[in-house]
RNA sequence: GGGUCGUUAGCUCAGCCGGUAGAGCAGUUGGCUUUUAACCAAUUGGUCGAGCGUUCGAAUCGCUCACGACCCA
C-alpha cells in the first residue's frame, strides 16, 4: 500500500516522538470507564457537581473527535465501553506541552486522561484534564468522522476499522456475545455438560455436505474439516455423557452468500430419556427468553417485517403446511409417489432418478411453504428418507420422529429423536453410501465406528442443532451473515 | 453459475449528453479558553479498480477481467 501525505505526516511525527522518549509506553492504568462516568454522574446537574467533593477520574481511550478553540480544547475519547469528553487547556499543563505536543496528536491516537469532573455550558459530562499523554500513536487515519466507514467490503475486510468507527456494527457483536452466553447459560440451567469433540474427522458426518479436506503430514492421512459435530456428541451420550452440548464452528464446502458462510456456528445439544417434544418446549422457552434479552420484547422486528413470540409456536405437520401453501392439494394426493410425482413437476420441482416419495414431499415443502413461514413455527414428521440419522415413528414407519423451526422464512434449528437401534443406522449408512456412489457428493460415508459405538447401547436420546449465525441475524436484525461474522470469508482481493 | 448495480483524494460523495477532476471531512498553516459533525481564513493531496478498444481527445462510450452489494438458481 503506498505510503500516502497523510501517513508520512503521522510517520514523521512519529519520529520525532521517538526522539523526545516516546516508545509506545504500557505504564498508563485507567481507573474509570467511559460508561461508568456516564452512568454514575451523567445525570447530575452542573452545579451540583461544581459544589461537590471534586471527582477525580483516569480514562483511556482513542481521540474520535477533536475541537481547538485557541488555549483550550475539547476531545472525545472512546474506550470499550463509550465516549466521554475531555476539556484541556493550555495553562494547566507544563509548558509547552498544549502547543509542542497535544495540538499535534491526530484523531485515532490512543490517549490517557487524568482530571476531574465538570459539566459543560450545554450539560455534557466532561473531564477537566489535568493531566493527558499520549499513549499509542496511529499512523493511518480514521474513516469520516461524521459518515464513519460505509463501504461494505472494507468494513468485511478491515473489521477492526468497522468497529473503530461503526457503533451499529460493535453493538451487533456485542449482542452476539451476549446471545451465544445466554445459549450456554440456559443449557447449564437444563442441567447439560459443555463438551468440545474434534473439529477434524476421519470421516466427516452428522450432516449432509460437502466437507473441506485438508491432509495430516505426520501422519500421511487425509481428514476433513467436520461437517456437524452430531457423531461424536452421540459417542458421548453412548458413554454415559447423558446431557451434552457443544457451541462451535463446522464447516461445509459450499458457495457464499448473505446467508452460508463456509465455517458457521451452531451449538448442538443431546438429552438421554427425552423426546423431540422436549426440545421443542426447550427451544421455544430458549428463543422466547432470547427475545426478552436482546430485544426488550416479543415482537421481534426483521428487515421491515414483525415476527411475534409471543403466542405458543405453532406446531404443523410438514404435510400440513404443504396443503397450507397449496391451495386445493388434498392429503391423499401427498400419500403415493404418483400423485406427488405430478404434484412436484406441476410446480417446477425437478424429480430426479432417486427421489422416493419423502424427498420429493421435502423438496414440495422446501420449495412452496418454507419461505412463508414468518412466526416461528415448528414443521414435524420429517420423511425418513430425508433423516439418515433420526428415529423412525412408531406408529408410521415412514415419517421420523423430527422437526425443524422456522422463523422468518429461514430454518433455525433442526431436532430429532435420535436413531439408537445400530442395524437401522448401518442400512441407513449404506444406503447413503449407495445415494454416494450414484452421484449425490453430499450424502454421507459409512461410519463404523459410530455404529459400533451404537452397538454397545445408546439410551434414548433426543438431539437438536441450532444456528447461532441465523440466530444472531434475526435479533440484531442483519440481512446478511457477513454482518454477524467479524471476519467473514472473502474472495482474495 | 445467471442478472442488475457499484468501484473517482485517507473517508463520505459529486462529476458520466466525451474536451484532460471537484466538494465536505481528515491533513497542513494562522485565529479563537465551555466546544460538540465546533467555527473562521488560507492551503496540500488523485495512475478516476485493472487491461484492451473506439476517438484528434476517455473518469465519461464499448469489451474483458478483478473485487463488492443486491436479486435469482
Amino acid at each position: 500500500m503506498d505510503e500516502n501525505k497523510i501517513i508520512a505526516e503521522r510517520r514523521a511525527k512519529l519520529a520525532t516522538l521517538r526522539e523526545q522518549g516516546h516508545s509506545y509506553p504500557n505504564h498508563f492504568r485507567r481507573e474509570n470507564s467511559a460508561a461508568d462516568l456516564q452512568a454514575q454522574y451523567g445525570e447530575m446537574d452542573k452545579e451540583a457537581l461544581a459544589e461537590a467533593e471534586p471527582v477525580r477520574v483516569k480514562v483511556a481511550g482513542r481521540m474520535m473527535l477533536r475541537r481547538i478553540m485557541g488555549k483550550a480544547s475539547f476531545a472525545t475519547l472512546q474506550d470499550h465501553t463509550g465516549r466521554i469528553q475531555i476539556y484541556v487547556t493550555r495553562d494547566e499543563l507544563p509548558e509547552g506541552f498544549y502547543n509542542g505536543q497535544f495540538k499535534k496528536w491526530d484523531l485515532g491516537d490512543i490517549v490517557g486522561a487524568e482530571g476531574y469532573l465538570f459539566k459543560t455550558n450545554t450539560g455534557e459530562l466532561s473531564i477537566h484534564v489535568e493531566n493527558i499523554e499520549l499513549i499509542t500513536k496511529s499512523i493511518r487515519p480514521l474513516p469520516d468522522k461524521f459518515h464513519g466507514l460505509q463501504d461494505q467490503e472494507v468494513r468485511y475486510r478491515q473489521r477492526y476499522i468497522d468497529l473503530i468507527v461503526n457503533q451499529e456494527s460493535r453493538e451487533t457483536f456485542l449482542l452476539r456475545s451476549k446471545i451465544v452466553q445466554h445459549v450456554r447459560d440456559f443449557l447449564i440451567r437444563k442441567n447439560f455438560m459443555e463438551v468440545e469433540t474434534p473439529m477434524m474427522h476421519v470421516i466427516p458426518g452428522g450432516a449432509t455436505a460437502k466437507p473441506f479436506a485438508t491432509h495430516h503430514n505426520a501422519l500421511d492421512m487425509p481428514l476433513f474439516l467436520r461437517i456437524a459435530p452430531e457423531l461424536y456428541l452421540k459417542r458421548l451420550v453412548v458413554g454415559g455423557f447423558e446431557r451434552v452440548f457443544e457451541i462451535n464452528r463446522s464447516f461445509r464446502n459450499e458457495g457464499l452468500s448473505t446467508r452460508h458462510n463456509p465455517e458457521f456456528t451452531m451449538v448442538e445439544f443431546y438429552a438421554a430419556y427425552t423426546d423431540y417434544h422436549q426440545l421443542m418446549d426447550y427451544t421455544e422457552e430458549l428463543l422466547k427468553e432470547l427475545a426478552e434479552m436482546a430485544i426488550g420484547s416479543t415482537t421481534v422486528p426483521y428487515q421491515g417485517q414483525e415476527f411475534d413470540f409471543g403466542k405458543p409456536f405453532a406446531r404443523l405437520t410438514m404435510k400440513q403446511a404443504i396443503m397450507q401453501y397449496n391451495e386445493g392439494v388434498t392429503a391423499e394426493q401427498l400419500e403415493n409417489f404418483e400423485s406427488a410425482k405430478a404434484l412436484a413437476e406441476s410446480l417446477n420441482i425437478k424429480v430426479d432418478e432417486g427421489y422416493g416419495l419423502g424427498k420429493i414431499l421435502t423438496e414440495i415443502f422446501e420449495e412452496t411453504a418454507e419461505h412463508r413461514l414468518m412466526d416461528p413455527t415448528f414443521i414435524t414428521e420429517y420423511p425418513a428418507e430425508v433423516s439418515p440419522l433420526a428415529r423412525r415413528n412408531d406408529a408410521d414407519p415412514f415419517i421420523t420422529d423430527r422437526f425443524e423451526l422456522f422463523i422468518g422464512g429461514r430454518e433455525l434449528a433442526n431436532g430429532f429423536n435420535e436413531l439408537n437401534d445400530a442395524e437401522d443406522q448401518a442400512e441407513r449408512f449404506k444406503a447413503q453410501v449407495a445415494a454416494k456412489d450414484a452421484g449425490d457428493d453430499e450424502a454421507m460415508h459409512y461410519d463404523e465406528d459410530y455404529i459400533t459405538a451404537l452397538e454397545h447401547g445408546m439410551p434414548p436420546t433426543a438431539g437438536e442443532g441450532i444456528g447461532i449465525d441465523r440466530l444472531v441475524m434475526l435479533f440484531t436484525d442483519s440481512a446478511s451473515i457477513r454482518d454477524v461474522l467479524l471476519f467473514p470469508h472473502m474472495r482474495q482481493s
